[in-house]
DNA sequence: GAGTATGCGGAGGATTACCTTCCGCTTCTC
DNA sequence: GAGAAGCGGAAGGTAATCCTCCGCATACTC
Protein backbone atom coordinates (compact mmCIF):
# COMPACT_ATOMS: atom_id res chain seq x y z
CA UNK A 1 0.00 0.00 0.00
CA UNK A 2 2.94 2.09 -0.59
CA UNK A 3 2.18 5.57 -2.33
CA UNK A 4 4.01 5.66 -5.44
CA UNK A 5 4.76 9.83 -5.98
CA UNK A 6 5.54 8.55 -9.85
CA UNK A 7 2.33 7.27 -10.45
CA UNK A 8 -0.14 10.55 -11.41
CA UNK A 9 -3.15 11.05 -9.08
CA UNK A 10 -6.40 10.84 -10.47
CA UNK A 11 -8.11 14.36 -10.89
CA UNK A 12 -9.92 14.81 -7.59
CA UNK A 13 -7.05 13.10 -5.22
CA UNK A 14 -4.88 16.19 -6.71
CA UNK A 15 -7.39 18.13 -6.13
CA UNK A 16 -8.06 17.20 -2.62
CA UNK A 17 -3.62 16.85 -1.76
CA UNK A 18 -3.60 20.39 -2.88
CA UNK A 19 -6.92 20.90 -0.29
CA UNK A 20 -5.56 19.30 2.54
CA UNK A 21 -2.13 21.00 2.32
CA UNK A 22 -3.81 23.86 2.58
CA UNK A 23 -5.87 23.25 5.20
CA UNK A 24 -3.04 21.98 7.49
CA UNK A 25 -1.04 24.96 6.85
CA UNK A 26 -3.59 27.19 7.97
CA UNK A 27 -4.49 24.69 11.21
CA UNK A 28 -0.95 24.04 11.56
CA UNK A 29 -0.41 28.11 12.17
CA UNK A 30 -3.34 28.85 14.41
CA UNK A 31 -3.27 25.59 16.40
CA UNK A 32 -0.40 24.24 16.46
CA UNK A 33 1.77 21.05 14.96
CA UNK A 34 -0.38 18.47 16.47
CA UNK A 35 -3.67 20.19 15.97
CA UNK A 36 -6.51 16.96 15.62
CA UNK A 37 -5.81 15.54 11.93
CA UNK A 38 -9.85 15.58 12.60
CA UNK A 39 -9.83 19.60 12.31
CA UNK A 40 -7.34 19.34 9.21
CA UNK A 41 -9.50 17.24 7.66
CA UNK A 42 -12.62 18.93 7.72
CA UNK A 43 -11.20 21.93 7.04
CA UNK A 44 -10.19 20.98 3.88
CA UNK A 45 -13.42 19.43 3.15
CA UNK A 46 -12.58 15.79 2.76
CA UNK A 47 -13.02 12.79 5.85
CA UNK A 48 -9.65 11.70 7.84
CA UNK A 49 -9.84 8.21 5.40
CA UNK A 50 -8.63 10.11 3.00
CA UNK A 51 -6.19 12.17 4.83
CA UNK A 52 -4.52 9.28 6.18
CA UNK A 53 -4.38 7.31 2.47
CA UNK A 54 -2.10 10.40 1.55
CA UNK A 55 -0.09 10.91 3.98
CA UNK A 56 0.66 7.99 6.11
CA UNK A 57 1.32 10.53 9.58
CA UNK A 58 1.48 13.39 11.01
CA UNK A 59 5.01 13.63 10.63
CA UNK A 60 4.72 12.68 6.32
CA UNK A 61 1.87 15.83 6.11
CA UNK A 62 4.11 18.07 8.40
CA UNK A 63 7.23 17.66 6.02
CA UNK A 64 4.84 17.69 2.96
CA UNK A 65 3.55 20.89 4.32
CA UNK A 66 6.96 22.40 5.10
CA UNK A 67 8.42 21.03 1.55
CA UNK A 68 5.24 23.77 0.53
CA UNK A 69 5.58 26.44 2.51
CA UNK A 70 9.63 26.48 1.87
CA UNK A 71 8.53 26.54 -1.54
CA UNK A 72 6.26 29.47 -1.92
CA UNK A 73 8.75 31.18 0.29
CA UNK A 74 12.08 30.88 -1.60
CA UNK A 75 9.91 31.87 -4.89
CA UNK A 76 9.16 35.23 -3.37
CA UNK A 77 12.34 35.75 -1.81
CA UNK A 78 13.90 35.41 -5.33
CA UNK A 79 11.12 37.14 -6.90
CA UNK A 80 11.83 39.67 -4.47
CA UNK A 81 15.41 39.95 -5.08
CA UNK A 82 15.51 40.03 -8.70
CA UNK A 83 12.37 42.65 -9.10
CA UNK A 84 12.98 45.17 -6.52
CA UNK A 85 15.68 47.83 -7.63
CA UNK A 86 16.90 47.79 -4.01
CA UNK A 87 18.24 45.09 -0.70
CA UNK A 88 15.75 47.12 1.44
CA UNK A 89 12.79 46.64 -0.51
CA UNK A 90 13.69 43.37 -1.40
CA UNK A 91 13.52 42.86 2.40
CA UNK A 92 10.44 44.93 3.07
CA UNK A 93 8.61 42.94 0.26
CA UNK A 94 9.50 39.73 1.38
CA UNK A 95 8.66 39.99 5.03
CA UNK A 96 5.26 41.78 4.15
CA UNK A 97 4.22 38.75 2.02
CA UNK A 98 5.43 36.63 4.68
CA UNK A 99 3.05 37.80 6.80
CA UNK A 100 0.13 38.03 4.35
CA UNK A 101 0.40 34.32 3.79
CA UNK A 102 0.93 33.61 7.93
CA UNK A 103 3.47 31.62 6.50
CA UNK A 104 3.73 28.26 8.32
CA UNK A 105 7.33 28.40 7.79
CA UNK A 106 7.15 29.73 11.38
CA UNK A 107 5.69 26.15 12.41
CA UNK A 108 9.25 24.69 11.06
CA UNK A 109 11.46 26.79 12.87
CA UNK A 110 9.58 27.35 16.08
CA UNK A 111 8.17 24.38 17.09
CA UNK A 112 9.91 21.26 18.86
CA UNK A 113 8.00 18.26 17.82
CA UNK A 114 7.69 20.02 14.13
CA UNK A 115 11.71 20.87 14.04
CA UNK A 116 12.21 17.18 14.52
CA UNK A 117 10.75 16.36 12.13
CA UNK A 118 11.79 18.88 9.16
CA UNK A 119 15.14 18.75 10.47
CA UNK A 120 15.88 15.27 10.14
CA UNK A 121 14.19 15.48 6.41
CA UNK A 122 17.14 16.59 4.47
CA UNK A 123 14.98 18.20 1.52
CA UNK A 124 12.90 20.80 4.20
CA UNK A 125 16.50 21.16 5.70
CA UNK A 126 18.22 22.25 2.31
CA UNK A 127 15.45 24.90 1.53
CA UNK A 128 15.59 26.39 4.99
CA UNK A 129 19.15 26.67 4.21
CA UNK A 130 19.11 28.26 0.77
CA UNK A 131 16.24 30.51 2.04
CA UNK A 132 18.77 31.99 4.87
CA UNK A 133 21.18 32.39 2.36
CA UNK A 134 18.51 34.83 0.50
CA UNK A 135 18.10 36.45 3.82
CA UNK A 136 21.60 36.62 4.63
CA UNK A 137 21.61 38.37 0.66
CA UNK A 138 19.01 40.79 1.34
CA UNK A 139 19.80 41.81 5.26
CA UNK A 140 23.70 42.70 3.63
CA UNK A 141 22.66 44.24 0.90
CA UNK A 142 20.48 46.76 2.78
CA UNK A 143 23.14 47.27 4.97
CA UNK A 144 24.87 48.26 2.56
CA UNK A 145 23.12 50.76 0.88
CA UNK A 146 22.97 51.93 4.49
CA UNK A 147 19.16 51.65 4.81
CA UNK A 148 19.67 48.92 8.10
CA UNK A 149 21.70 49.42 10.58
CA UNK A 150 25.14 47.74 10.93
CA UNK A 151 24.77 46.08 14.72
CA UNK A 152 22.51 43.45 13.69
CA UNK A 153 22.68 40.29 11.88
CA UNK A 154 20.78 38.22 9.61
CA UNK A 155 19.77 36.19 12.57
CA UNK A 156 18.08 39.62 14.30
CA UNK A 157 15.96 39.83 11.72
CA UNK A 158 15.25 36.17 11.48
CA UNK A 159 14.39 36.55 14.89
CA UNK A 160 12.09 39.33 14.69
CA UNK A 161 10.52 37.99 11.44
CA UNK A 162 9.56 34.90 13.80
CA UNK A 163 7.90 36.97 15.88
CA UNK A 164 5.80 38.59 13.46
CA UNK A 165 4.85 35.15 12.18
CA UNK A 166 3.28 34.19 15.23
CA UNK A 167 -0.54 34.25 15.33
CA UNK A 168 -1.48 37.47 17.27
CA UNK A 169 -4.09 37.20 19.94
CA UNK A 170 -7.66 36.92 19.05
CA UNK A 171 -8.68 40.55 20.35
CA UNK A 172 -6.07 42.32 18.50
CA UNK A 173 -6.15 40.08 15.35
CA UNK A 174 -9.90 41.28 14.86
CA UNK A 175 -8.21 45.08 14.85
CA UNK A 176 -8.21 46.15 10.80
CA UNK A 177 -4.12 46.40 9.65
CA UNK A 178 -2.90 45.28 13.83
CA UNK A 179 -0.14 42.92 12.18
CA UNK A 180 1.10 45.22 9.59
CA UNK A 181 1.15 48.31 12.02
CA UNK A 182 3.54 45.57 13.86
CA UNK A 183 5.74 44.75 11.13
CA UNK A 184 6.39 48.60 10.22
CA UNK A 185 7.51 49.14 13.43
CA UNK A 186 10.06 47.00 13.76
CA UNK A 187 11.25 47.68 10.30
CA UNK A 188 11.57 51.39 11.52
CA UNK A 189 13.40 49.49 14.37
CA UNK A 190 15.86 48.03 11.80
CA UNK A 191 16.77 51.13 10.07
CA UNK A 192 16.81 53.55 13.08
CA UNK A 193 20.39 55.78 12.56
CA UNK A 194 21.31 55.93 14.93
CA UNK A 195 19.47 53.65 17.42
CA UNK A 196 19.98 52.68 20.96
CA UNK A 197 23.16 50.31 21.03
CA UNK A 198 22.25 46.42 21.33
CA UNK A 199 23.67 44.37 24.12
CA UNK A 200 25.26 41.25 23.07
CA UNK A 201 26.42 40.78 19.58
CA UNK A 202 24.97 40.48 16.35
CA UNK A 203 23.18 37.22 15.82
CA UNK A 204 24.27 35.91 12.19
CA UNK A 205 22.91 33.83 9.45
CA UNK A 206 26.06 30.75 10.92
CA UNK A 207 24.08 30.98 14.12
CA UNK A 208 21.00 29.90 12.87
CA UNK A 209 22.17 26.53 11.23
CA UNK A 210 23.25 23.52 13.27
CA UNK B 1 -13.49 20.78 52.46
CA UNK B 2 -13.53 24.38 51.69
CA UNK B 3 -10.47 26.39 51.53
CA UNK B 4 -10.51 28.72 54.05
CA UNK B 5 -8.63 32.19 52.88
CA UNK B 6 -8.60 33.79 56.64
CA UNK B 7 -7.34 30.50 58.13
CA UNK B 8 -3.36 31.26 58.17
CA UNK B 9 -1.67 27.97 56.49
CA UNK B 10 1.00 26.04 58.44
CA UNK B 11 4.72 27.01 56.85
CA UNK B 12 5.43 24.18 54.87
CA UNK B 13 1.79 24.68 53.21
CA UNK B 14 2.47 28.49 53.05
CA UNK B 15 5.71 27.80 50.76
CA UNK B 16 4.29 25.03 48.83
CA UNK B 17 2.04 27.49 47.61
CA UNK B 18 4.30 29.89 46.52
CA UNK B 19 6.12 27.17 44.95
CA UNK B 20 3.51 26.12 43.01
CA UNK B 21 2.42 29.51 42.13
CA UNK B 22 5.96 30.49 40.79
CA UNK B 23 6.09 26.90 38.75
CA UNK B 24 3.01 27.74 37.13
CA UNK B 25 3.59 30.74 36.02
CA UNK B 26 6.90 29.09 34.14
CA UNK B 27 5.22 26.39 33.06
CA UNK B 28 2.15 28.09 31.45
CA UNK B 29 4.49 30.71 29.59
CA UNK B 30 6.66 27.48 28.07
CA UNK B 31 3.70 25.25 27.53
CA UNK B 32 0.20 27.09 27.75
CA UNK B 33 -2.68 26.67 29.97
CA UNK B 34 -3.59 23.69 29.61
CA UNK B 35 -0.44 22.01 30.54
CA UNK B 36 -0.07 19.01 32.99
CA UNK B 37 -0.76 19.43 36.21
CA UNK B 38 1.60 16.61 37.05
CA UNK B 39 4.57 18.86 35.31
CA UNK B 40 3.26 22.15 37.36
CA UNK B 41 3.63 19.80 40.31
CA UNK B 42 6.73 18.36 39.76
CA UNK B 43 8.37 21.90 38.65
CA UNK B 44 7.23 23.04 42.12
CA UNK B 45 8.77 19.89 43.82
CA UNK B 46 5.55 18.76 45.62
CA UNK B 47 2.71 15.89 44.50
CA UNK B 48 -0.40 16.09 42.18
CA UNK B 49 -2.31 15.78 45.49
CA UNK B 50 -1.11 18.71 47.21
CA UNK B 51 -1.69 21.12 44.08
CA UNK B 52 -5.47 19.86 43.99
CA UNK B 53 -5.77 20.40 47.68
CA UNK B 54 -4.34 23.64 47.41
CA UNK B 55 -6.43 24.58 44.03
CA UNK B 56 -9.00 22.77 43.51
CA UNK B 57 -9.48 23.12 39.74
CA UNK B 58 -7.40 24.20 37.27
CA UNK B 59 -9.35 27.56 36.51
CA UNK B 60 -8.46 28.45 40.24
CA UNK B 61 -5.17 27.99 39.89
CA UNK B 62 -5.35 30.11 36.79
CA UNK B 63 -6.45 32.94 38.31
CA UNK B 64 -4.64 32.74 41.15
CA UNK B 65 -0.83 32.87 39.26
CA UNK B 66 -3.12 35.94 37.12
CA UNK B 67 -3.47 37.41 40.48
CA UNK B 68 0.17 37.17 41.36
CA UNK B 69 1.46 38.42 37.55
CA UNK B 70 -0.55 41.28 37.79
CA UNK B 71 0.33 41.99 40.93
CA UNK B 72 3.95 42.12 40.12
CA UNK B 73 3.57 43.68 37.12
CA UNK B 74 1.33 47.01 39.02
CA UNK B 75 4.01 47.22 41.49
CA UNK B 76 7.06 47.19 38.97
CA UNK B 77 4.56 50.18 36.71
CA UNK B 78 3.61 51.97 39.76
CA UNK B 79 7.80 51.89 40.62
CA UNK B 80 8.58 52.84 37.31
CA UNK B 81 6.53 55.73 37.03
CA UNK B 82 7.13 57.29 40.45
CA UNK B 83 11.41 56.70 40.57
CA UNK B 84 12.02 57.21 36.43
CA UNK B 85 12.71 60.42 35.49
CA UNK B 86 10.85 60.20 32.67
CA UNK B 87 7.78 58.58 31.06
CA UNK B 88 10.08 57.05 28.48
CA UNK B 89 12.52 55.99 31.33
CA UNK B 90 9.65 54.32 33.12
CA UNK B 91 8.18 52.59 29.59
CA UNK B 92 11.99 51.38 28.90
CA UNK B 93 12.34 49.94 32.59
CA UNK B 94 8.76 48.54 32.49
CA UNK B 95 9.02 46.30 29.13
CA UNK B 96 12.45 45.52 30.90
CA UNK B 97 10.99 44.55 33.86
CA UNK B 98 8.02 42.50 32.60
CA UNK B 99 10.76 40.65 29.56
CA UNK B 100 12.88 39.88 32.50
CA UNK B 101 10.59 37.57 34.72
CA UNK B 102 8.91 36.06 31.43
CA UNK B 103 5.77 37.75 32.74
CA UNK B 104 3.06 34.97 32.61
CA UNK B 105 0.82 38.49 31.85
CA UNK B 106 0.65 37.21 28.36
CA UNK B 107 -1.24 34.19 29.59
CA UNK B 108 -3.94 36.64 30.64
CA UNK B 109 -4.24 38.00 27.70
CA UNK B 110 -3.61 35.52 25.00
CA UNK B 111 -5.24 32.36 25.55
CA UNK B 112 -8.43 31.91 24.77
CA UNK B 113 -8.99 29.58 27.60
CA UNK B 114 -6.85 31.43 30.20
CA UNK B 115 -8.31 34.73 29.08
CA UNK B 116 -12.40 33.60 29.38
CA UNK B 117 -11.34 31.84 33.06
CA UNK B 118 -9.87 35.63 33.74
CA UNK B 119 -12.34 37.65 32.38
CA UNK B 120 -15.10 36.03 33.99
CA UNK B 121 -13.11 36.69 37.51
CA UNK B 122 -14.09 40.34 38.75
CA UNK B 123 -10.59 40.59 40.65
CA UNK B 124 -8.33 39.84 37.67
CA UNK B 125 -10.36 41.85 35.47
CA UNK B 126 -10.18 45.27 37.40
CA UNK B 127 -6.15 44.15 37.81
CA UNK B 128 -5.85 44.17 34.18
CA UNK B 129 -7.71 47.75 33.30
CA UNK B 130 -5.69 49.41 35.96
CA UNK B 131 -2.72 47.98 34.78
CA UNK B 132 -3.77 49.26 31.11
CA UNK B 133 -3.89 52.60 32.84
CA UNK B 134 -0.68 52.71 33.70
CA UNK B 135 0.58 51.57 30.60
CA UNK B 136 -1.59 54.47 28.68
CA UNK B 137 -0.08 57.00 31.32
CA UNK B 138 3.56 56.28 30.56
CA UNK B 139 3.13 56.17 26.09
CA UNK B 140 0.90 58.90 26.31
CA UNK B 141 3.44 60.55 28.37
CA UNK B 142 6.62 59.44 26.72
CA UNK B 143 5.09 61.19 22.88
CA UNK B 144 4.32 64.51 25.18
CA UNK B 145 8.17 64.44 25.83
CA UNK B 146 8.46 63.62 22.06
CA UNK B 147 10.24 60.56 23.29
CA UNK B 148 7.82 58.03 21.13
CA UNK B 149 6.19 58.53 17.83
CA UNK B 150 2.39 60.55 18.01
CA UNK B 151 1.23 57.93 15.48
CA UNK B 152 0.45 55.04 17.47
CA UNK B 153 -1.50 54.47 20.56
CA UNK B 154 -1.21 52.57 24.00
CA UNK B 155 -2.40 49.18 22.04
CA UNK B 156 0.49 49.38 19.23
CA UNK B 157 2.87 49.01 22.44
CA UNK B 158 1.04 46.23 24.17
CA UNK B 159 0.71 44.57 20.96
CA UNK B 160 4.58 44.68 20.61
CA UNK B 161 4.40 44.10 24.31
CA UNK B 162 2.97 40.83 24.13
CA UNK B 163 4.63 39.38 21.17
CA UNK B 164 7.60 40.10 23.25
CA UNK B 165 6.28 37.63 25.80
CA UNK B 166 6.24 34.93 23.81
CA UNK B 167 9.03 32.33 23.81
CA UNK B 168 11.34 32.28 21.84
CA UNK B 169 12.50 29.17 19.21
CA UNK B 170 14.72 26.97 21.28
CA UNK B 171 17.65 27.76 19.22
CA UNK B 172 17.28 31.74 19.58
CA UNK B 173 16.92 31.13 23.01
CA UNK B 174 20.41 29.93 23.92
CA UNK B 175 21.76 32.81 22.18
CA UNK B 176 22.68 35.38 24.71
CA UNK B 177 20.79 38.42 24.61
CA UNK B 178 18.24 37.63 22.19
CA UNK B 179 15.14 38.79 23.67
CA UNK B 180 16.91 42.18 24.97
CA UNK B 181 18.10 42.53 21.26
CA UNK B 182 14.45 42.01 20.29
CA UNK B 183 13.15 44.33 22.97
CA UNK B 184 15.56 47.64 22.44
CA UNK B 185 14.97 46.85 18.03
CA UNK B 186 11.09 47.38 19.25
CA UNK B 187 11.58 50.08 20.90
CA UNK B 188 13.77 51.68 18.07
CA UNK B 189 10.72 51.33 16.40
CA UNK B 190 9.01 52.55 18.49
CA UNK B 191 10.96 56.09 18.84
CA UNK B 192 11.71 56.03 15.13
CA UNK B 193 11.42 60.25 14.27
CA UNK B 194 10.02 60.03 11.41
CA UNK B 195 8.96 56.98 11.19
CA UNK B 196 7.58 55.24 8.02
CA UNK B 197 3.90 55.74 7.75
CA UNK B 198 1.72 53.19 9.42
CA UNK B 199 -1.47 51.68 7.94
CA UNK B 200 -4.71 51.87 9.30
CA UNK B 201 -5.20 53.95 12.65
CA UNK B 202 -3.45 54.28 16.19
CA UNK B 203 -4.32 50.84 18.66
CA UNK B 204 -6.29 52.72 21.80
CA UNK B 205 -6.36 51.74 25.26
CA UNK B 206 -9.51 51.28 24.32
CA UNK B 207 -9.54 48.99 22.10
CA UNK B 208 -7.93 46.58 24.32
CA UNK B 209 -10.87 46.57 27.00
CA UNK B 210 -14.08 44.72 25.86
C1' DG C 1 -21.87 3.62 -21.48
C1' DA C 2 -20.03 -0.28 -19.16
C1' DG C 3 -16.39 -1.97 -16.45
C1' DT C 4 -12.88 -1.40 -13.29
C1' DA C 5 -9.49 0.63 -10.58
C1' DT C 6 -8.89 4.24 -7.78
C1' DG C 7 -10.56 7.09 -4.32
C1' DC C 8 -13.82 8.50 -0.59
C1' DG C 9 -16.05 8.99 4.03
C1' DG C 10 -16.61 8.37 8.63
C1' DA C 11 -17.92 4.94 12.29
C1' DG C 12 -15.57 2.79 15.86
C1' DG C 13 -11.99 0.01 18.46
C1' DA C 14 -7.53 0.90 20.53
C1' DT C 15 -4.66 3.79 22.80
C1' DT C 16 -2.99 7.41 25.26
C1' DA C 17 -2.94 11.37 28.13
C1' DC C 18 -4.81 13.67 31.60
C1' DC C 19 -7.79 14.83 35.63
C1' DT C 20 -8.96 14.06 40.13
C1' DT C 21 -9.72 11.47 44.32
C1' DC C 22 -8.35 9.04 48.26
C1' DC C 23 -5.89 7.33 52.14
C1' DG C 24 -1.87 5.82 54.76
C1' DC C 25 2.20 8.28 56.12
C1' DT C 26 4.79 12.68 57.48
C1' DT C 27 5.52 17.11 59.30
C1' DC C 28 4.41 20.99 61.79
C1' DT C 29 2.62 23.34 66.00
C1' DC C 30 1.62 23.95 70.76
C1' DG D 1 4.24 13.99 72.34
C1' DA D 2 -0.32 14.38 70.71
C1' DG D 3 -3.21 15.76 67.30
C1' DA D 4 -4.22 18.63 63.55
C1' DA D 5 -2.80 19.83 59.14
C1' DG D 6 -0.45 18.58 55.21
C1' DC D 7 1.82 15.42 51.88
C1' DG D 8 2.60 12.12 47.94
C1' DG D 9 1.53 9.39 44.37
C1' DA D 10 -1.07 5.14 42.92
C1' DA D 11 -5.10 4.27 40.49
C1' DG D 12 -9.82 4.59 38.61
C1' DG D 13 -12.54 7.41 35.49
C1' DT D 14 -12.97 10.24 31.50
C1' DA D 15 -12.17 12.47 27.26
C1' DA D 16 -9.74 13.21 23.25
C1' DT D 17 -7.26 11.57 19.45
C1' DC D 18 -5.23 8.20 16.39
C1' DC D 19 -5.75 5.29 12.68
C1' DT D 20 -7.96 1.31 10.32
C1' DC D 21 -11.28 -0.72 7.60
C1' DC D 22 -14.80 -1.53 4.31
C1' DG D 23 -19.03 -0.56 1.73
C1' DC D 24 -20.09 3.09 -1.55
C1' DA D 25 -18.91 6.69 -5.12
C1' DT D 26 -16.37 8.68 -8.76
C1' DA D 27 -13.21 9.25 -12.37
C1' DC D 28 -10.81 7.21 -16.21
C1' DT D 29 -10.55 3.59 -20.21
C1' DC D 30 -12.09 1.47 -24.31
Amino acid sequence: MAVDPAMPLRADARRNRDQIIAAARTIFVDQGPDAPMEDIARAAGVGVGTLYRRFPDRGTLIREVAVDSFGRALTEARASIEEEPTCWDALVRFIGFSQELRLSLHLAMISAQAGAVIRDDPATDEFRRVLLTDLDHMVKGAQAEGKVRTDIGTGDVAMLFVLLMRPLPAKLDEIEGASERCMTLMLDGLRAHPGTPLPSRPITYEDLLD
